[in-house]
DNA sequence: TCACTATGTGTACTGGCTGTCCATTTGAAG
DNA sequence: CTTCAAATGGACAGCCAGTACACATAGTGA
């Protein structure tokens, strides 16, 4: 990689060739070296434009490192959809596990730490709060409600069930063992995650 | 407060009390400014003391708030024990919910935010991660698989339930809505994620 | 009581990042 | 071709991390 900056001299480039090379410097340096390398200093030389640019057209540099994220990963894991929402859910949250802690293409430990990095970031910068929101969280948290609906329909989720807590229970357990990582995250614990969700903790 | 550094002029200081001007002055900017106002800068001047005695204590401006947190706030919430886990489920996690989103005496919002961005740091500030695994999310992940283990032995949860699971799917929900607010966090929620948690969304 | 030493303090660096200037240069629209 | 919009290099002050050195003093043993 090593992205030399081809310096073009000064003046006015193509709109869209400065943002491709900002954004695939970016998640370079994010992939990378992490969160903390993201900084409107470090993209700007790495990309050969001027800090000026960055500041005109990104909030903050967690703003433009989500959005490097968001736009060079692919994360649409499709929600499967068999008509049995037990192995749906179980394939799902297996895949997200996967993703999180096995290596990817560029990244030696798996998506989790780069994932980690940015919520941690966004707690202290609203606007990565705000792009992490619009452009991952909240889709993905209503693409599993949608799934929800639909078993429910099918009758295999009680009906005075509040869908979003579901949520909260299956993924929100995962991104706590990523964030606050007293216990492993596996995908053993996600199977028993789904099950425990589904058939709940009490003795019959 | 507006803890007008006194200073004393030059030389050595009592240990003792060093320590506990530093760790308020860390806390009071912790609670009124939030997270990224504790650098070493700020706490030194404010605290009247030097940056080098800072360096020697502390590894890193983030572990230094968080024992400035654990240290000023007592956040005891004595597992309740009557014997009936639902109830005392249910009371734990409304008072910690409450804790979280309603204001305490020094902070408006509630100690959430400061706790969010304790977490926060914490995904780029190894110092602080440990800390704050040591001090506060370990122990209470214990706790709480102990009141867990109680009431298993008194029958009241499923024999092959895994007791870590279900200790993320309570307080880890309640954190994934602190940290990723795409849905709210209230004390609602929380009794309804007890019953969740121990009946299961699955139809009968 | 007194001298010694460990330890905190003031001061001053280097270097990185933020956020904002300016003057200059050039792509693109008319 | 002319004009305007936009990107560039360069510089700047301010904050912060992290380190260094000389000096003053609290706590300690003699």
């Amino acid at each position: 990689m090593s992205e030399t900056a081809q310096r073009r001299g000064r003046g006015r480039r193509p709109a869209g060739e400065v943002r491709e090379g900002v954004l695939r410097a970016a998640a370079d340096l994010l992939l990378s070296e992490g969160i903390k390398a993201v900084t409107f200093d470090r993209v700007a030389s790495a990309a050969g434009s001027s800090k000026m640019t960055l500041y005109k057209w990104w909030p903050s540099a967690g703003a433009l490192a989500a959005e490097a994220y968001f736009a060079h990963s692919e994360h649409q894991l499709e929600f499967p959809d068999t008509g049995d929402i037990r192995a749906d859910l179980t394939a799902q949250l297996r895949s997200f596990v996967r993703l999180l802690t096995h290596e990817g293409e560029r990244t030696r430990e798996g998506t989790g730490s780069v994932l980690a990095g940015l919520i941690g970031v966004a707690q202290t910068d609203p606007e990565l709060s705000a792009a992490f929101s619009e452009h991952y969280s909240a889709p993905r948290r209503a693409l599993a409600v949608a799934a929800f609906e639909k078993a429910r329909d099918r009758g295999q989720l009680r009906a005075g069930i509040d869908l979003g807590i579901l949520v909260d229970q299956l993924w929100g357990a995962c991104y706590n063992r990523l964030l606050i990582p007293d216990a492993p995250l596996t995908e053993d614990y996600a199977v028993a995650l789904v099950n425990n969700a589904l058939d709940g903790a009490a003795a019959r």
